[in-house]
RNA sequence: GGGCGCUUAGCUCAGUUGGGAGAGCAUCGCCCUUACAAGGCGAGGGUCACAAGUUCAAGUCUUGUAGCGCCCA
């Protein structure tokens, strides 16, 4: 083996390797009683995978190659999203380089294009995912537009169709003026902007009164209905019924009484647009107002309206629309407001609220079921709060939006004939038979928003609506790992699609994960260039290459200066490659729940380390162990009860966190194990029994084993390194599996687990830590051999010194062990203790009397506090009265040993201190 | 305005039904001891945001306050 671990050759092997012998296939443990199944939430095909996808498929992964490990039938189930408004953007951006339009392409040209686009850059998410180590089934993968889910799709919206669960409808949608489609609400993001409220006075009709409105946007004002004002309000009371000549057109609008007016906002009068606000769009209905629509699709004045005004841009008729009303007097003044203006999540442009024809589905039936899943735990949320938002969300919850006027996605099957009517069918074929004969039919323009195929993932792609024997198999699925940001989005439509179609839960838990931000705690996007590709922690990356890649196609020159000046300081020598198992155990060491989590590259940089730790720990079995036969019956030492004992401990640990999705504590818990309790003792204390025939074979055996577990139990976590080792030590490890991956997981062997074991060596322990201690604070080099004297000896010590004198001699080197009765004078030394026994190393030129005064001092005045603690609360008749027996003399026997050392060390003081 | 979360060592974070404040990194000593200097050994470092309450006992439970963050309207 090499010295240095170097993850670069060892991935680049086993990527290929297993998925040559098809490891990763959901056909192995076919047999098993229990199948376990993730979907993957899929990537949108055109996409790169950032940091949180890859912290979520480590936490994917790591469950999936456990399971795995267990036995059971395993399915983690890999694909990709169509993104139909992405995408399409995608290409349409790529046409408008050579200055071509969608349209001037055509419909059926342009999807072969996207198609193209996707077949060349839909390899990025795999070849990402490999490099990650992700053991998805590669051969069941799935993408959205796939025949077999868009047959699926076609399937579910008929049958809603014919329930009367979705349904056309002219109604107010969110509008995107640039991409010209109606958007859900959750596609709409309400950024708070600096604007104006304009008051404006109203003339009312046959009086030389007005009525002062205040309004955000007095565009609009060209298709009011009416105003409104509180029916409480006493200052327009007398003016209900009548009428506002409204300016700049020759209309006369009611005004008219709703308490839905605010009565402290602007005036107390609104005025009414119902084509142009949801609120207002409400109110109209409530008192049959009329719905004047002004705007065109691309957000100019219509027609509609007669007026000077048509043709213009929205913010171009406000300007003008202010300035004329402003010459007709009728400005009463402009206030300075901050509002919240909704944007589109894609193209950031103003939404508009916009009648037009769309498809809904109506979601309440489906909702509810949906809410009683999570209620009576069908479905778990973890960590639990998450259920508080879906509820929030689900209690609320509009009817769905799920046309989309783009070309690039499932298209509607609905049909229309010349007449108008609508004939929803799974084909044209069925439509026509529908329509009758000779009908001339036209296909709905509009396609399905993404989301609505989404909904279907956990069951379209294990073949539904066919009833396969993945889907008996692998339905309900059993986790979904995914971020707070899509539970609306995804995660409810799953669960409501799911329990509809399948009358299963898609999924029994929905772990939802925490958002990796940069260093700072900022939100990772694009736009801030504080982005980190996961493959460049793998790989590595110059600090040039890092800043081009920022800044790459950049649209505010501004911002590329700013993200150099933030880049240089935060990687100031790029970064250095960690390799991907480095990378995976700092996702799954940082996976506590309830928090964000601040990226730092100084974990991962520990957890590289950690592997170096775990290659040398194996080169170390190896290079001793090399060429010897292992008697796996050879007679156990002290040393070899305890570290199976402690790895018996470290699995029972291990089993818990990961059934609790708590994977920063099973990390941990590996952590701790290998390094400190394997590495930092049990390797060291192998030393000695190594040379001794009469502990060697057992020693051999306890090295091979513990290792053997230890890289079984790290696998899961970091799938590279150890199969590394694995195949690196297969004669002494004696494999009977051609890969790690598919070596059972270790279970908890409850006869390894030895009390006595464990109590002899912490007292091993202590005294070695006691003697370090001492060398520690003395600076007497590690190298050095100490004579040592011990006193004080009670049976047990005795017990321990005889049988473990050549353990301690070499992980103290100690140069000698002389015991001494009470009554002997021992020479002046620094003491340690063990339980009651003293340590006493003489001073003897070695070591400075003041300082060994001092330490003692300090020694002591820690220990009297402590007994001032103890005595306080055992001097408290509340609580000796009143606490459980237990913590009580649990406190005494603390107080005991505290008062007990004391004593010892204030003694060894004292004889110091006289010399 | 409604909801959720966070505040623990210089930094990043653990802290299970309430029972002697922890890890990693950083810092300071000593060591190139044949697995590992990406290392070993030792040390220092905390008013658990603040206030009140419940309790024999509060980082942990309750209420309030402050600061930060997110979601929804």
């Amino acid at each position: 083996m090499e010295k240095t671990y170097n993850p670069e050759q060892i991935e680049a092997k086993y990527r290929s390797l297993w998925e040559d012998q098809n490891l990763f296939s959901s056909d192995s443990n076919s047999t098993s009683e229990n199948a376990y199944c993730i979907m993957l939430p899929p990537p949108n095909v055109t996409g790169s995978l950032h940091m949180g996808h890859a912290f979520q498929h480590t936490i994917m992964d790591v469950l999936t190659r456990y399971h795995r490990g267990k036995g059971e039938q395993t399915l983690w189930q890999p694909g990709t999203d169509h993104a139909g408004i992405a995408t399409q953007m995608v290409v349409e951006r790529q046409l408008a380089a050579q200055d071509i339009t969608r349209h001037d392409v055509g419909r059926e040209k342009f999807i072969d294009k996207i198609w193209d686009w996707k077949e060349q850059s839909g390899g990025t998410i795999t070849s990402q995912m490999r490099r990650l180590g992700a053991s998805v089934d590669w051969e069941r993968e799935r993408f959205t537009m796939d025949e077999g889910l868009s047959d699926a799709v076609k399937k579910v919206f008929v049958q809603l169709h014919d329930e009367g669960l979705i349904y056309r409808g002219k109604r107010l949608v969110n509008w995107d003026p640039v991409l010209h489609t109606a958007v859900s609400d959750l596609e709409v993001i309400s950024v708070e902007e600096q604007g104006s409220l304009w008051h404006m006075r109203y003339p009312i009709t046959d009086t030389d009164e007005a009525m002062v409105v205040a309004t955000t946007r007095p565009e609009t004002m060209l298709g009011d209905s009416a105003v409104a004002v509180h029916p409480d309000d006493k200052r327009y009371t007398h003016l209900i019924g009548k009428t506002i000549d409204l300016p700049l057109t020759d209309r006369k609008i009611p005004i008219i009484a709703d308490d839905y007016v605010d009565i402290e906002f602007g005036t107390g009068c609104v005025k009414i647009t119902p084509a142009h606000d949801f609120n207002d769009y409400e109110m109209g209905q409530r008192h049959h107002l009329d719905i004047i629509n002004i705007l065109t699709d691309d957000a100019k004045i219509k027609d509609t309206v007669d007026s000077a005004y048509v043709g213009m841009d929205r913010f171009e008729a406000r300007k003008q629309i202010v300035t004329d009303l402003d010459g007709q007097g009728l400005i009463e003044k402009i206030e300075p407001h901050k509002l919240m203006v909704p944007h589109g999540d894609r193209t950031h442009a103003v939404i508009e609220p916009y009648m037009t024809d769309q498809w809904f589905v109506k979601i309440a039936p489906l909702a509810q079921p949906a809410i009683d899943a999570v209620k009576n735990g069908d479905i778990r949320f973890i960590p639990e709060n998450w259920n508080k938002t879906y509820f929030n969300w689900m209690d609320n919850i509009q009817d769905w939006c799920i046309s989309r006027q783009i070309w690039w996605g499932h298209r509607i099957p609905a049909w229309y004939d010349n007449d108008g009517n609508i004939f929803v069918a799974n084909s044209l074929k069925e439509a026509q038979e529908q329509a009758g004969e000779g009908t001339k039919l036209r296909q709905d323009e509009d396609v399905l928003d993404t989301w609505f195929s989404s909904a279907l993932w956990p069951f379209s792609t294990l073949g539904w609506p066919d009833k396969t024997p993945e889907l008996s198999r692998f339905y309900p699925t059993d986790v979904l790992v995914t971020g707070f940001d899509i539970i609306f989005f995804w995660v409810a439509r799953m669960i409501m699609f799911g329990l509809k179609f399948t009358g299963e839960v898609p999924f029994k838990d929905v772990y939802i994960t925490g958002l990796i931000k940069d260093g700072q705690g900022q939100k990772m996007s694009k736009s801030k260039g504080n982005v980190l590709d996961p493959i460049d922690l793998i790989d590595g990356i110059s600090l040039e290459d890092l800043l081009t890649k920022r800044t790459q196609g950049m649209m505010q020159p501004k911002m590329a200066e700013k993200i150099k000046k933030q880049t240089k300081q935060e990687f100031a020598d790029g970064i250095p490659a960690f390799g991907t198992d480095a990378l995976r155990f700092t996702f799954a060491a940082l996976a506590s729940f309830g928090r964000d989590i601040k990226f730092d590259l100084k974990r991962v940089e520990g957890y590289r380390n950690f592997c170096n730790k775990l290659w040398n720990a194996s080169r170390f079995v190896l290079m001793k162990l090399e060429g010897e036969a292992i008697n796996t019956n050879a007679s156990l030492s002290i040393a070899d009860e305890w570290i199976l004992s402690r790895l018996q401990a470290t699995k029972v640990n291990v089993e818990k966190h990961l059934s609790d999705y708590r994977l920063d504590l099973m990390s941990h818990e590996l952590y701790e194990f290998v390094w400190h309790d394997y590495c930092d003792w049990y390797l060291e204390l192998s030393k000695p029994l190594l040379v001794n025939e009469s502990t060697k074979a057992g020693t051999q055996a306890t090295l091979v084993k513990v290792l053997d577990e230890m890289i079984t139990l790290l696998h899961p976590i970091i799938p590279f390194i150890t199969e590394e080792i694995y195949e690196q030590c297969q004669t002494l490890l004696g494999n009977k599996q051609k890969s790690l991956m598919t070596q059972a997981y270790p279970e908890v062997e409850n006869s390894l687990i030895s009390n006595k074991a464990e109590t002899e060596v912490k007292w091993l322990q202590t005294f070695i830590l006691g003697i370090r201690q001492i060398r520690g604070e003395m600076n007497i080099p590690p190298s050095k051999p100490l004579p040592c004297f011990v006193q004080n000896i009670s049976d047990i010590d005795q017990r321990c010194l005889d049988t473990h004198a050549q353990l301690l001699s070499s992980l103290a080197k100690l140069e000698s062990i002389q015991q001494l009765s009470v009554n002997d004078d021992a020479p002046e030394s620094a003491t340690a203790l063990v339980g009651e026994m003293k340590v006493l190393i003489p001073l003897a030129g070695l070591i400075d009397k003041d300082q060994e005064i001092a330490r003692l001092n300090k020694e002591i005045e820690k220990l009297e506090k402590q007994k001032i603690q103890f005595s306080a609360k055992l001097n408290n008749k509340k609580f000796t009265n009143r606490a459980p027996e237990a913590v009580v003399n649990k406190e005494k026997e603390k107080l005991t040993s505290v008062e007990s050392a004391i004593i010892d060390l204030s003694s060894q003081l004292k004889k110091i201190s006289a010399l």
